[in-house]
DNA sequence: TGCTTAATGCAACTGAGTTGTAAATATAAT
DNA sequence: ATTATATTTACAACTCAGTTGCATTAAGCA
């Protein structure tokens, strides 16, 4: 599947990528987008968009779900193993461009691995 | 808060996680006791139970939440920079019993972290 | 035994996310 | 450019995990 036509939920949903956050909640896109694209197509659109390898998915401390652009990932298979970092006063959300180690766990394998941290960012850690 | 009174609610519970399985979905819960226990006792006595220090809770891969029994962690606080393993077949999660390295960060002040992880079970595996 | 206060049940609610479907529109074929 | 068709959209209704308010019940203590 993924995304087949260039439609204006398409690009207003891909601008608000570049415009300097790289991890976006979808209530956080409806509240800015609500009033031009149906919330059901935001869901739809980002879900088509994750299928591409645009964006990778995960869920914060709260179980929202969360959008990020990726920079090593493709439609092949995501390299999502980075963290991410919520920020528990402003409630900002960073992918950390670094990979983690994973525990060797034997007779299991392991497909996926979701790592979030939580803290205070550099804006409100001074 | 937590945990004053020793009530039928509380046992059963308890009773639950003494059968073997070190952590248990909210869900699973409300199916095996909402027969004698309201649900919103058992969302209620749970969050004492982890006000407490028995029980410490995370979410998984659905954001569904998950009470697990503590082997680290007292009232103060909770040791529970251990992964959890979810398994994609079965769906049983489990806690692993190992520490995980964070990645260091400058300028931010980590707080708490969870790290989940999917794949197949010892079980599902062969 | 009775009192106080925590714990419980119940019903109604909240809100993120999903589903079904008819109408609209991007894209390819003509 | 026009048409055909398959995808995308809006809308409303729904699902369901989790929460809230409040009246009732019961644990633990004097």
């Amino acid at each position: 599947m993924g995304i087949i036509r260039k439609t204006p939920a398409v690009e207003m949903l891909l601008a608000e990528f570049q415009k300097g956050e790289n991890a976006l909640s979808v209530i956080e896109l409806i509240k800015r987008l609500s009033s031009q694209v149906n919330k059901t197509t935001i869901y739809r659109v980002l879900d088509n968009l994750e299928d591409d390898g645009l964006l990778h998915s995960f869920l914060d401390k709260n179980g929202i779900k969360w959008f990020a652009t990726c920079k090593g990932c493709s439609e092949a298979g995501h390299a999502d193993a980075h963290p991410h970092f919520q920020c528990e006063d402003c409630g900002k959300v960073d992918c950390l461009p670094m990979d983690i180690e994973l525990p060797k766990i034997p007779n299991r394998e392991i497909r996926v691995s979701q790592l979030l941290i939580q803290g205070k960012c550099e804006m409100c850690y001074n």
